[in-house]
RNA sequence: GUGCCCAUAGCUCAGCUGGUAGAGCGCUGGAUUGUGGUUCCAGUGGCCGUGGGUUCAAAUCCCACUGGGCACCCCA
């Protein structure tokens, strides 16, 4: 049997009804707040991400989907959309359009990692990013949106985690300080946290082995290292929030993978999810399009929400359910039947109208579809233009003319 | 990529220390020529994930592979 490759699957009704309504939801607010779709190809060239995300990161060393294309051309699958997005900015000179570019994407991402929950190889994010602006209300403009996208998609219990992670005035200054202190503590801590003081000294801050937490508790934080400038950034963003009634935790040690993040970062926790609790990751990225060899600023902020992780949280029940069930008895009746379904389908109304069978078969499905009313239509009805209409619910039928009928689901 | 656990009917699972498969639900039909949901009856269902090994005999024991779950690495 041919199946779907590892780590890919396939969202079936009832549950593809719950990813719609979060899209809907999210579309509605993205548009609230003035920010337009932009649609990038899934497929990139591999130096985009090789530059742009990072050469050394995890995604790029060893988790994208790369092969190579006919012409001799290497190509990815795309592990993100925000360098996607830039390189679109870039290429259409959208620095010359009137304000900040404020665009959001829905679609497929791919990593080739080892599946578990919440974490798949091709996934879904629901993304924003805002180009063009340096200003911290830029910033507070972005988060509150998000949060706004989160209670319309129906997440509740979540957490909002902002930290500074600098920039390069201020951040070597930093990691020189947190090297040099790790030197000492390292050795007493867990071996993954002695491995990543030589690799990844940012890590150690997120260690999650509860015997280190004195030990982190006790390292510099980034926050007492920020430049004049990035620390007033930070403190106009958290006022900027503070203003807007957001609720957020300072997370001096909520540390970000990819390179080229600055300034502001944000995360959003919700408890459901095990060990990938994270909903949506986000932050500043002034030094992306510099990266990218772009001639141009394009400073950005921006986001991603985990489209799996947010539909497994909020964690609803899709429905199958249909307006109205026409049932007819007869191939006559089929043939009137299909008319007036055109006529129901053309007001919005939702109709299931199956081939002709004996009545009780088409109560039986009527039933097991969820619809909330059944239109019987049978020689009887048709001859005497009355149709009998019966409440699925209750069992209890009237009888209706056509224009009743129409009328019925007009004002509806 | 690493570690641990798992894999029997469409779904959820039973099948003790080896003797070649069961239940519930679902699905189909009937009791009911034009009246569903409840009930009753009957039927449909499985190369026991794949391949190999041990054995007279394997769903059951061993190995590998594939897929899944959880955690790690890392990350949304």
């Amino acid at each position: 049997m041919i199946r779907a490759v590892k780590g890919t699957r396939d969202i079936l009704p009832p549950s593809s009804e719950v990813w719609n309504r979060v899209e809907d939801a999210s579309r509605r607010v993205f548009r609230t707040y003035n920010y337009r779709e932009i649609r990038t190809p899934i497929l990139e060239q591999t130096a985009l991400f090789a530059r742009g995300v990072g050469q050394e990161t995890d995604i790029v060393s060893k988790e994208m989907y790369t092969f190579e294309d006919r012409d001799g051309s290497s190509l990815t699958l795309r592990p993100e959309a925000t360098a996607s997005v830039m390189r679109a900015y870039i290429e259409h000179r959208l620095d010359q359009q009137p304000g900040i570019q404020k665009l959001y994407y829905i679609g497929p991402m791919f990593r080739r990692e080892r599946p578990q929950k919440g974490r798949y190889r091709q996934f879904f994010q629901i993304g924003a990013e805002a180009i063009g602006g340096e200003s911290p209300a830029v910033d507070a403009e972005v988060i509150e949106m998000v949060i706004e996208i989160l209670k319309a998609a129906g997440l509740e219990d979540f957490h909002l985690l902002l930290n500074s992670v600098g920039d390069p005035n201020c951040r070597p200054a930093y990691m020189a300080a947190l090297k040099e202190r790790l030197k000492d503590a390292a050795p007493r801590m867990c071996g993954d946290c002695q491995r990543r003081a030589d690799t990844n000294p940012l890590r150690v801050l997120d260690c999650k082995v509860s015997a280190d937490q004195p030990v982190i508790e006790a390292l510099p934080s980034i926050l007492d290292y920020l430049c004049g400038e990035c620390r007033a950034h930070f403190d106009r963003v958290c006022a900027y929030l503070t203003g807007r009634g957001v609720p957020f935790e300072v997370k001096p040690r909520l540390v970000r993978g990819l390179d080229y993040y600055r300034r502001t970062t944000f995360e959003i926790v919700h408890g459901s999810l095990g060990a990938q609790n994270s909903v949506l990751g986000g932050g500043r990225y002034d030094g992306l399009a510099q990266a990218l060899d772009a001639k141009i600023q394009a400073p950005g902020i921006g986001f991603s929400i985990g489209e799996d992780r947010l539909v497994m949280s909020v964690g609803e029940e899709g429905t199958l359910a249909v307006d109205l069930f026409v049932a007819p008895i007869g191939e006559a009746a089929f043939r009137h039947a299909s008319l007036l379904a055109m006529e129901l389908r053309r007001l919005g109304v939702s109709v299931e109208l199956p081939p002709e069978g004996k009545l009780k078969r088409l109560l039986e499905l009527a039933n097991k579809l969820g619809a909330r009313q059944t239109l019987i239509l049978g020689d009887d009805e048709i001859q005497s233009g009355n149709y009998t209409l019966r409440e699925m619910a209750s069992g209890s039928q009237r009888t209706v003319t056509r224009d009743e009928l129409i009328s019925i689901w007009k004002k509806a």
